[in-house]
DNA sequence: TGCTTATTTGCAAATAGTGCGAACTACATA
DNA sequence: TATGTAGTTCGCACTATTTGCAAATAAGCA
């Protein structure tokens, strides 16, 4: 997602009006890495502007992703998180907290698929799930270092699917 | 999922009782690929057992997911689709049928991911958007025929990810 | 056949979003 | 600065998917 002000300018190159609820919820999107759902933008922004409508925030990242500067990602079956970064990359998924991270992988190409016939792919995702360990264990294995991007991340080869372990109920709040 | 004799006996055998509408589901979902939903699984149900309900469809899926015979799908957000399925899979989606195809990826295990420091990945997803070519390119390319599984396959070096073209409304019935 | 208890069902309720219209306001213009 | 208007916000109703609950039903054993 560009800067809250390019995307000020985006808006109104297009007739758009500026608000202050755009603007806030520009800024709590840009580099926001927390993939959150509407609710839990909402929650933010109404810390910052009480009164703030869900339905005001479900239209602007509606707005936001038509206008390519959001990606949405339906990941396990609950609400649709957001994320600003629309770069082409995958992600990993903490099966113990539910946090979300942005993942990059190098070589999809190199993929060997069996696809129907004539299936002609567009784009393709992954997503890791897995989970945090407590503490690194920065055995040698074939996991190298790579601080790369946001924080220091690792690359390694990823393990082939097991079986994927239930989620049974949702999260809630209130 | 085992043939519904199998399960049957595993049903058994964990103290539960064998219904019709259990043995009707069982066989609805046996072999099935469409991946349907519990609200199309129901609609064919009610077919063979006019009154069957769909509180037992939903219920009969969740033994079965938690017994291991068939797996659930959170793909593009909308309804669960179910599987039975449950090797090592992954899946190709229509964007304009919606259609879920099984989809065996070879060595998932070269994936070069750039991950976060300390994540222990347990599976990876992977799934192929696209749409099936009216009538199938067999132009040369990358793209080998390989008559493997199900249908007619190709085996593909996967093209890499553009992005995510956005699915607006979803499907209504009644 | 009768009993016990697992199942099925129907209905209410929770979650996640969307459609709609009235009230409001950004902002171009006078 | 005042004003008009069309784009926005917001609340509410409503859809879709799924789950919780309890009464009615029915497997399957004795």
């Amino acid at each position: 997602m560009h800067s809250p002000d390019v995307v000020a300018t985006k808006y109104k190159e297009q007739g758009r009006r500026l608000t202050p609820q755009r603007k806030l919820l520009f800024n709590l999107m840009h580099n926001n890495e927390s993939h959150p759902t509407a609710e839990g933008l909402f929650e933010e922004a109404s810390k910052r502007m009480p009164g703030i409508s869900l339905r005001t925030v479900y239209q602007t990242l509606e707005e936001l992703s038509e206008m390519g500067e959001i990606q949405l990602m339906h990941c396990d079956g609950g609400a649709v998180r957001f994320d600003p970064n629309v770069d082409e990359h995958h992600h990993a998924v903490c099966a113990e907290t539910g946090e979300l991270f942005d993942v990059y992988v190098d070589n999809i190409d190199s993929l060997r698929a069996q696809l129907p016939a004539g299936f002609e792919v567009q784009n393709v995702s992954i997503v890791f799930h897995g989970r945090v360990a407590k503490s690194a264990p920065r055995t040698a294995r074939s996991a190298r270092i790579t601080t790369k991007s946001p924080a220091r991340q690792q690359t390694v080869r990823a393990k082939s699917a097991k079986r994927t372990p239930r989620r049974t109920s949702r999260g809630s709040n209130t």
